[in-house]
DNA sequence: CGTCCCACCTGATTGC
DNA sequence: TGCAATCAGGTGGGAC
């Protein structure tokens, strides 16, 4: 899936293109795993609401909607590969689209909002409490909550900071990157880590998830923006999906080991 | 409760 | 060329 920076690029796109429409239909797919609320509830909760604000919190999506002075949310996962598209009503519809929100009310005629998920581990759903997510955000856990959020763990670093009830937003590129930013090999206990490696940590996940996010995210392969643009931080990656390439900092191969069932990238020699 | 592992899906790429 | 195996940015649930 997108990861944070990859989602927040998404929802400022999706915000800036649809803010202040309103959604006259809603059609949905009949693939049930796609929707945690049921599709005639989510039409229902979409019909005639107008799109207050785009924005993410953690890897989720959140559309704030109001009708009748009565406020919701439009809750939208992208999973690995969902996508978000904002077309004219003309565009062809791709393969996979499991829901389209025609919208009106801006400047440039009707709009089409799209939801389209090849692999289906996306979810859509609608609350009427504002959503929290799971976990802390990244960008803004403070030095020692982010210290006591670790303490006494046993999981490798790696699944610790893949685990969104502790931060969400947080992906497999991103940990990987960050690990070795920080110098950090992958498999290390979380607990055995001191203050100051925990530091560096975050230090270097918050530099990268910004420095992406400026880039407008990575795509590896079939993550597109709102406007059909990729995102370039993928060039900056130094060791994620590099498996025996050079390390860029010492040379030596980048190695490829598995942890919580997820491909983990890191240098033997950097990372300690 | 914490941790591990697999299932859920399709598609692209690699290897024989 | 064809076909099978492997891999992919995520999560949730069951087993232990």
């Amino acid at each position: 899936m997108p990861e944070l920076p990859e989602v927040e690029t998404i929802a400022n796109g999706v915000h800036d293109r649809i803010h202040g429409r309103t959604i006259r239909s809603v059609w949905t797919s009949n693939k049930p795993q796609t929707f945690k609320t049921p599709p005639d509830q989510i039409a229902e909760a979409l019909t005639g609401s107008r799109v207050d604000r785009v924005h993410r919190v953690g890897k989720t999506i959140v559309v704030d909607l109001s009708r009748r002075r009565k406020t919701m949310q439009f809750l939208i996962h992208l999973g690995m590969t969902g996508r978000l598209l904002v077309s004219t009503p003309d565009t062809p519809i791709p393969p996979h689209t499991h829901a389209i929100l025609t919208l009106s009310g801006g400047s440039g005629g009707i709009k089409e909002l799209r939801f389209v998920d090849a692999r289906r581990f996306g979810r859509l759903s609608i609350t009427e409490t504002a959503y929290e997510g799971p976990g802390s955000e990244p960008l803004t856990i403070s030095l020692e909550d982010f210290i006591v959020l670790f303490h006494h763990r046993k999981t490798p670093i790696k699944a610790a900071l893949l685990n969104q009830s502790l931060l969400h937003g947080v992906g497999n590129i991103y940990a990987d990157e960050s690990l070795f930013r920080a110098g950090i090999r992958p498999r290390r206990q979380v607990g055995r880590l001191t203050r100051a490696e925990l530091g560096r940590l975050r230090t270097a996940l918050v530099e990268v998830i910004r420095h992406a996010i400026e880039l407008g995210g990575s795509s590896v392969s079939d993550y597109v923006d709102a406007d059909g643009v990729r995102g370039f931080f993928q060039l900056e990656h130094r060791v994620y999906l590099r498996t025996g390439e050079p390390c860029l900092v010492c040379g030596t191969p980048i190695q490829r080991i598995v942890i919580g069932g997820r491909g983990t990238h890191f240098c033997s020699r950097c990372q300690k």
